[in-house]
DNA sequence: TATATATATCACCTTTCGGGTATAATTTCA
DNA sequence: TGAAATTATACCCGAAAGGTGATATATATA
């Protein structure tokens, strides 16, 4: 799931509106609106500003090869 | 750590310098200073680029609570 | 000393974000 | 089924900020 999906599945999970999000959290609709729909230029603020609303935050995580996650093996 | 620390740590142990590092993602060298010094209102999509190039991408966490990282219970 | 990093300019162009409005499309629910 | 609510797009505008190159100076750091 990518992030976008993610942050829309925490709003609904939370019972919001993009509308009641928008207002609760600070943010433009537009923002959310796009956001959600997986705009990738997002200001990475605005995005911890959403991410905070929720008790959530970023983290990075190194890539993970296919064949290690379907096999439980390198190689 | 902070990303922006992280970042510099894999650049580091990448052997590069922010001036390579910069030509070789595709990025400005002053965008890379400021990312590494923790500019917050950096672009999401810049900062992917730079994740990408050292094999990396972001994940969203749920917060932790103090109270459990360090007794391993609840309240 | 030489290299790397940090900080600061100037200027330019692009973009985000925001509010507002309007119109589909989709989903939800009575 | 049908109406209402929600979401998705698409514009307008404006203020603010980002990203870039080039340049300069200072401060680590090896």
């Amino acid at each position: 799931m990518n992030l976008n999906e993610q942050i829309k599945e925490l709003r609904k999970k939370a019972g919001l509106t993009q509308v009641e999000f928008a207002k609760r959290a600070g943010l433009g609709l537009r923002f959310i609106r796009e956001l959600e729909q997986g705009k990738s230029t997002v200001r990475l603020d605005k995005l911890n500003q959403v991410l905070e609303f929720f008790g959530y935050h970023l983290e990075i995580k190194r890539d993970e090869s296919k064949d290690i996650e379907e096999s439980g093996r390198l190689f």
